[in-house]
DNA sequence: GCCAACGTTGGC
DNA sequence: GCCAACGTTGGC
């Protein structure tokens, strides 16, 4: 099982919108960076990821979702309306995937500006400068230091 | 709004 | 393939 995180902007998905999903779950739509992409597609059923708030106020952890359907193509990508529409994506080759997540719970924020003051946090790649990848790898002992630190509500 | 960092585009 | 210009991300 593999641990990831990531980001979004709550004006256009919070953790509450989430929770407020028909069975608390949605596809991780609009990620267009290839690196990004890639991580999407190596997600597992039963993998984790631990849910950002970004470009907010209060950046930091949410929460926590698992994955519970692997990579398929974005729908947004054909979807001409859609502001991540990619005019680009070839139908019969889709350059875009996405995953559904489900909400395993939301938890008290924890802040981008606490998870800086953890040593033990230094090598995690959110905290690294100049990262702006939307969807990374969490290594197991970072999984570990943050699922200790999160405080369920 | 500013700016650093990074990704993408397109001319050559 | 190089690289300048431009666009985007995202914290502050």
């Amino acid at each position: 099982m593999t641990y990831w995180l990531m980001k979004s902007e709550p004006s256009e998905v919070s953790i509450d919108t989430l929770a407020g999903q028909p069975g608390q779950t949605i596809d991780w739509f609009g990620v267009r960076n290839y690196l990004a992409r890639n991580f999407l597609r190596q997600m597992k059923l039963g993998d984790k990821a631990f849910f950002y708030h970004s470009s907010c106020p209060e950046p930091g952890i949410a929460g926590v979702v698992e994955i519970v359907r692997e990579a398929y193509p974005d729908p947004t990508q054909f979807d001409f309306h859609n502001p991540h529409f990619d005019p680009k994506s070839p139908k019969d080759n889709p350059r875009w995937s996405t995953v559904d997540v489900k909400l395993v719970s939301k938890v008290e924020l924890l802040s981008l500006a606490v998870l800086r003051t953890k040593p033990e946090l230094a090598g995690l790649r959110l905290l690294q400068k100049g990262n702006r990848l939307s969807v990374t790898p969490v290594e197991p002992q970072h999984a570990e230091i943050l699922e200790r630190m999160l405080k369920r509500i």
